[in-house]
DNA sequence: CATATGATTGGCTATTTGGCAAAATAGTAA
DNA sequence: TTACTATTTTGCCAAATAGCCAATCATATG
């Protein structure tokens, strides 16, 4: 294993900063089982539908969701479960 | 598993959040092996060593270090190993 | 006591972020 | 085309953040 540079940390950290909101993570599980579009993460989330897609513009960059359109729908799914084993693995912190 | 609340993201998140930064991911790192004072970890990261204090102060109200000292030093160690493994699953994301 | 060293805190500035509302875009349907 | 729906983008502003420097605290030692 080779010794991780400064850019490597950036990479990671610029991953973990799009995870690092309640309400992305809120969006992050939501999107385990299935995919689901904007309209419907906005009642989840409670938010204004504009600022339901900041994050989830937030999540796509940083390679963590996708989006499929449906006519005027977007699905939104999950690329990476991994990072949710991650969140569960910080949620468990408090033992 | 009961359903998570905002509260619950919440925490999550400010978990998260401490280790969304570069120079947080390399501290943590770090400190993988053994305790680390923080001159020593410094000049690690090449930063003022007020700017590391305050990195430290902030993963330290985390949960995610804690420090010991031994006369004019202060070593820290990480009381969180299992958030490497999320960081390391976050460093996997690129392929 | 005074002084030196390691570390933290406060002050300051520049940058980033989150949220809403309004405007713009993309697609559907008449 | 027009109208309608879903979504994104832009603009704005308040709040949070990162970094450095200076000041302060804590401990050790002369």
């Amino acid at each position: 294993m080779k010794t991780k540079t400064k850019d490597d940390y950036a990479a990671q950290a610029s991953v973990i900063k799009a995870m690092a909101h309640p309400t992305r993570l809120l969006i992050l599980n939501s999107l385990k089982k299935r995919e689901i579009c904007v309209c419907e993460l906005r009642d989840l989330v409670g938010d204004d539908m504009s600022t339901v897609s900041k994050h989830l513009s937030l999540l796509k960059n940083a390679g963590l969701v996708a989006a499929r359109r449906e006519g005027n729908w977007l699905h939104y799914r999950l690329l990476r479960p991994c990072v949710l084993k991650f969140a569960d693995c910080v949620a468990g912190l408090k033992d």
